[in-house]
DNA sequence: AGTATGCATGAACATATTTTCATATGGCAT
DNA sequence: ATGCCATATGAAAATATGTTCATGCATACT
């Protein structure tokens, strides 16, 4: 019986906090539902999908990227969003699976 | 090539994203990994680890009750938390692993 | 250059979450 | 009953997040 304490130091924490906030949301969960899907997609193809207000969406996306969770290349009028990294995408299908 | 769609359901994408955002502070994914440590904990125990302030802390464990993910059992004057499930688990240790 | 399309940004507003403080409740001991 | 300890609760204050609206910027086309 080892002492009782949290394993994850506070910077650690912090950051599982921040991007769970930022998965923590039902157009942010879409987007990465969508995004596991295809690869990248571009805004006007989520927009397309998904039926929110361009700028809203922009909104959350610029959000996710901040936080790291999706990246953008640029190609000509379009910008294509694609997942970073597969930690979201394990998280997800926790979320799928088991809640 | 598939049709893009959300695959996951509103109702579904509602409750994800409560569960996540109860998941994303601080305070509460030490509270879940003080509950992976040990069964079940009192709420002083747990305040006496996280130092946070007694009222605090029982807004939290109130939430994380209310939403389902920690149980209670009151014995005496001590009341006893525990993790309710495993899904939680699951996620935390996607959380510690890859973010 | 002018116009249209796709996306981003910023400020204002609305709403939700977090924190604090004061107070209440439940159980135990005297 | 009184007092004490452990925990809960509720309202207010502080802060953060989500949403809308108007506007800006970049690229492409004519």
């Amino acid at each position: 019986m080892d002492k009782l304490k949290v394993r994850v130091d506070q910077k650690k924490l912090e950051r599982a906090a921040y991007v769970l906030k930022c998965l923590a949301h039902p157009v942010r969960i879409s987007i990465i539902d969508l995004l596991e899907q295809r690869e990248r997609l571009s805004v006007s193809q989520l927009q397309e999908v998904l039926q929110v207000e361009q700028s809203l969406l922009s909104h959350h996306l610029t959000n996710m990227r901040d936080k790291g969770l999706v990246e953008t290349q640029r190609e000509g009028k379009n910008v294509y969003y694609s997942l970073s990294n597969a930690a979201v995408t394990t998280i997800i299908s926790c979320i799928h699976g088991k809640l």
